[in-house]
DNA sequence: GACAAAAAAGACCGTTCGGTCTTATTTTAT
DNA sequence: ATAAAATAAGACCGAACGGTCTTTTTTGTC
């Protein structure tokens, strides 16, 4: 990888973070050019502006996010608890050892609306990707006839990715520590109630 | 009411709208100004800052949404239907018929981690007054024994404040219009299976 | 209707914003 | 080793930002 190259990926890496952490109007190219330690023509030779370096960090952002859920996916056998690591993972995800400053789905995704098309576009792809995520396992449940008949696979899959997602969200502007937990705990007990 | 309050209230009425639509850092006070249609001396001579400004605006809105709340929760005498409707209500909310933008604990929660510590304990505070709000029906509930026993009432309320919470994140950037219906229904299913 | 006080106007200010461009340096391939 | 090409520096730009201040207009009161 030519040097070129690995300035660009530290420049990704290190907007990624700041981005995610500080959101896009707050967060000014200086600080960005501050963290990684370059002045602004360095990273001008390697991005045309803000957007679309703001667009290749969110899109790293979700790759990071995308391998650590399916790494959590293979770590089990069984698919129900496939299912509750995911829910367990909102929390490493809040918390921000994922990535920091929490999921970027959720943060880029609520300013996405007023950033730019494209961003918001690839924040529905990127919902679209972690509802199909849940949805594998859910499949499997139901094709060994663990799952009550008559279960919409797909709308359960999207309850239990808002559930998570609003579970983020609890734990960052609930006052209560424990909330997130809580969450947590009684999404798993209400998937339990869609088995058999 | 003298005129000078009349146009201070027109302020932070017009600036709730659109921080909410639009966000604090991507929101000018110059387009506030538009929209109130005021000169900057006009608008300052009632507040000294955005940050002031955005404070009272956001406190308004959660008054909005607030009153909203309460107006849905009394018209229902069963709590059942009380916690069903409230629900619902999320969808309302996410469509921009109580304040054009949405949630305005879930919009100005994300951002406020970078605005200010007074917008994030407002913020703090005003999900913790959704949650009791949630609590009352759950229980009157317990109180008439409908409720399993050894149910954790706060739990299960920050589990449907937070699901509903994410149901308006999926109505926001999913590609899927009945996203959130989907979402809205199988919380109304889990919650039944906490029913006796 | 006069007069004081409140409210609004609008020119103005320093700063920071995202972005450009020329120059200098470093990397890479020969 | 050298030349060409890639990369980074840093001065520079116009625009927009939040905010101030003096002046003008409007309002409410006696």
């Amino acid at each position: 990888m030519s040097k070129g190259e690995q300035t660009r990926q530290r420049i990704v890496g290190e907007a990624g973070k700041l981005l995610n952490r500080t959101g896009y109007f707050s967060t000014s190219m200086s600080s960005i050019l501050n963290e990684v330690g370059l002045k602004k023509g360095g990273l001008y030779n390697h991005f045309n502006s803000k957007e679309e370096l703001a667009l290749e960090a969110f899109t790293t952002n979700v790759t990071i996010l995308g391998r650590y859920l399916r790494g959590i996916a293979e770590k089990q056998e069984d698919p129900l608890n496939v299912l509750f690591d995911l829910c367990d993972a909102g929390m490493d995800i809040a918390s921000g050892e994922v990535i920091p400053g929490g999921c970027p789905v959720l943060n880029a995704g609520i300013e996405s609306d007023y950033i730019s098309d494209n961003l918001k576009k690839k924040a529905t792809f990127a919902m679209e990707r972690m509802c199909e995520l849940i949805l594998i396992p859910l499949k499997k449940l139901e094709q060994a006839q663990r799952l009550k008949p008559d279960t919409d696979l797909k709308g359960l899959a999207y309850f239990i990715l808002a559930t998570i997602e609003g579970s983020i969200l609890v734990s960052k502007i609930s006052a209560e520590k424990s909330g997130q937990k809580m969450v947590v705990e009684n999404l798993k007990k209400s998937i339990e109630a869609y088995l058999n």
